[in-house]
Parts: C-alpha cells; sequence; structure tokens
DNA sequence: CAAAACTGAATGAACGTTCATTTTGTTACA
DNA sequence: TGTAACAAAATGAACGTTCATTCAGTTTTG
C-alpha cells in the first residue's frame, strides 16, 4: 500500500521548506537554494514543480489558505444559533492557528506584506464565503452589528493572528482558558 | 532664515522614498538604488546617512514608530476616567493611521515580518508605556477584562491596522461614521 | 532500455557597497 | 568684495557577491 503519492513527496518537502524558511527570513531573504537544500532536494528539482518562485509562493500560499478553510469549517452546518455556530468556526480556526502553528505564520505574512499576487489573494478569499454568509443571517437577525465584513473580521479572526505572533516572539502564551476568555472579546466586539 | 536644517533634507528624502517603495514592494525587494533614485540622490549618498540597509530600515522604524507615539499620546493627561482617556488615546490613533497613511502601513509591515531586529522593535514598543498604564488602571478599577496588555492591543488597535490595509486595496473605505462604529467595537471587545 | 526524474555546476542579471573624482559650500585673506 | 585654499557633500562607475534559473549529464523507474 502506497499512502503517500510518490511524485509528490519532494514536492512536500519543497512546500515545507517554503513555510518555514519564509516564516523565519521573509520571502525575498530566502534563497532558492535554501529551500532546495531543507527540502533535501537538488536547486534545479524545484523548477519540475514549480514555474519560478513567485510560482512557488502562490502555489504554497493557496494550499495552506485550502488547508485553513477545510479546517475553519469542517464539520460546519447551519443551525438555527447564529452564535452558536459563530462560536464553532471561530473555534475550529483558533485550533488550527494553534495546531498549525507554520502554516498560521506564513499565512499572516502572506497577508501583510506584497508577498502574494493580488489575484491569488483574492482567490484566497473566496473560501471565507461560509462565514461571510453565517454573518450576514446573523445581522439580518439582529444578532450582529451592522458593519462591514472586514470589520467584524479584523475584531474577530484578524487577533488570533496577533496572538499568536506573540507567542512566537515569546511574549504571551496562549492556553486553553485565555481562548476562551479571546472569544469572548471577539464575540462582545461584534455582537449587536 | 533657514527653516529646513541644510544637512537634513536628502535624509528626508531618503526616508521618504524608503517607506514608499517598501510599502509597495517589501524591503527586500527593494534595491538602494530605486530608493536613491525616487529620492532624487544618488546611489552612494545613502551611505553617507545610514551604515547599510538594514540600518536605514531600522532607523526609518524607529522614527515613524516615534512620530506615531508622539501623536498618540498629544495632549494626554489621565483623568479619573479610564475610559475617557482610553477613547482619547484610541482616536488619536486612528486619527494618526488615517493621515499619516503611508507611515502606518509602513509600520504594520515592520511589525509582520522579519525585517526589523528584535532590539529595535522592543525599544519601538516602549513608547506605549502610557497606554499600557491606563490599561493597569482600568484593570484595577474592574473596568477593564483582566487579560494581558498583548490581548487588549489585538482587539483594540490591530484592527485598526487590518481596516487601513483593506482601504488601501479598495476594499473597504474608513469614513468618520466608521471609525466612531470602530471605537465601539474595540472598547466592548475588552470592557470588563 | 527508454523515459522520467534528478543533479549541481554554469550563467548572467541584479544587488549592496565602495571609492576616486567632481561639485558645492565655507573660510581666509587681499 | 573678489578670489584662492580648503572641506564637506555628492556622484556614479566599478567591484565582488549573491541570486534565480538553466541545462548537459547522471541516476532512477517501470
Amino acid at each position: 500500500m502506497r499512502t503517500t503519492p510518490k511524485g509528490q513527496v519532494k514536492r512536500d518537502a519543497l512546500v515545507r521548506a517554503t513555510i518555514t524558511l519564509v516564516n523565519n527570513n521573509g520571502f525575498h531573504a530566502t534563497p532558492m537554494a535554501q529551500i532546495a537544500k531543507l527540502a533535501g532536494v537538488s536547486a534545479g528539482t524545484i523548477y519540475r514543480y514549480f514555474e519560478s518562485k513567485q510560482d512557488l509562493i502562490n502555489q504554497v500560499y493557496m494550499e495552506v489558505k485550502g488547508a485553513f478553510s477545510a479546517s475553519a469549517f469542517r464539520d460546519y452546518v447551519a443551525t438555527s444559533s447564529v452564535e452558536g455556530d459563530f462560536k464553532q468556526i471561530w473555534h475550529n480556526i483558533a485550533a488550527f492557528k494553534l495546531r498549525e502553528v507554520e502554516e498560521a505564520l506564513f499565512l499572516s505574512q502572506c497577508d501583510n506584506t506584497p508577498m502574494i499576487d493580488e489575484a491569488s489573494r483574492q482567490e484566497g478569499l473566496k473560501h471565507l464565503r461560509p462565514l461571510l454568509d453565517l454573518w450576514e443571517r446573523g445581522q439580518a437577525q439582529g444578532i450582529i452589528r451592522p458593519v462591514s465584513p472586514y470589520a467584524l473580521y479584523a475584531f474577530t479572526i484578524y487577533p488570533i493572528a496577533f496572538l499568536l505572533n506573540m507567542q512566537q516572539r515569546d511574549h504571551y502564551e496562549i492556553t486553553p482558558s485565555r481562548v476562551a476568555e479571546v472569544y469572548h472579546m471577539a464575540w462582545n466586539s461584534i455582537k449587536a
């Protein structure tokens, strides 16, 4: 039995290496040679899987964003409780960021720098549809503040990225009880 | 009468050019030659004012951070009202970010990437002391949630940066009435 | 054994930084 | 005030390095 399609093992190693190195040094400060080395692969091999460095980053971004969204909406089926639904999705997102720290830090860097094409960025945004729908529903019911989804995102999801960054720099530790506390802060900021 | 100390005019031009170009392309993707060109200065001249590219970024960061803090606490004197004090500081910060968009975007990029030394970062953090003190006071009075200052920052100041970024990408427009709304979201998230 | 995958040295472009030279500004002196 | 001597600031071509990418040759796979 083969669990990993053979042709993907080097590609996966390259994706992993890219995430790690970009987190530590930034995109333009990490040479292709270093990515290849950490992946245990020759420099030229990268170009068998990716057209260029930019293509590599874009693909990694899309994949990580996909994994993130899949986690965010895992097992999600809309119920009659907007707050319950939101709580579930929010905790899914928080859990992903705590579990897949490297992936989450990578996304945070992508979303805050000019390293990703605007096109790929737009594409990645589409995955958030279910959350936007939920928010609209909550607003229609007068449960959630009637403000732009960007404002809702800024006060519920974005702060998690900040806290994760601080944890990474040893200024903050994210414990389970703190997660609950942070959730309440998020909900209080957007509830009507 | 000379209003601008002659020796600083080229340095200022270089600082401005750095901010603009780093915002648009990122640190490692903007060559010194380009910075020089936009500043209307020869490439070699940069090294009369800055030791290296890294030194340039660090100095620009510290200066912008200083201007930011000065704005944040302009005319601030602690009163007996924690909420009033917070409101003033928060609006000072929001006003700075709306007025000095380029500077604010630059800071946001610095704070979210490995482009600044951890030392400079720590140094810049010190300027926030008055806000941290205010928060402690509010917590002692039971007015503000007893959580880490990083959590308070994540839900009050950090979201502004996100909204500014979205405005820059034409996904959101920050109007005066929205500022008031966003303030309430911030306060609701941290009030006890 | 043919095709596909992989290698790593080679390539050329781009970069940060330096420095010999020129330009601009200041001082000294008649 | 005009000018010669000096100093400081600025220039931009040149240097050495680093980088993304290519490709001729080698190994692996089926």
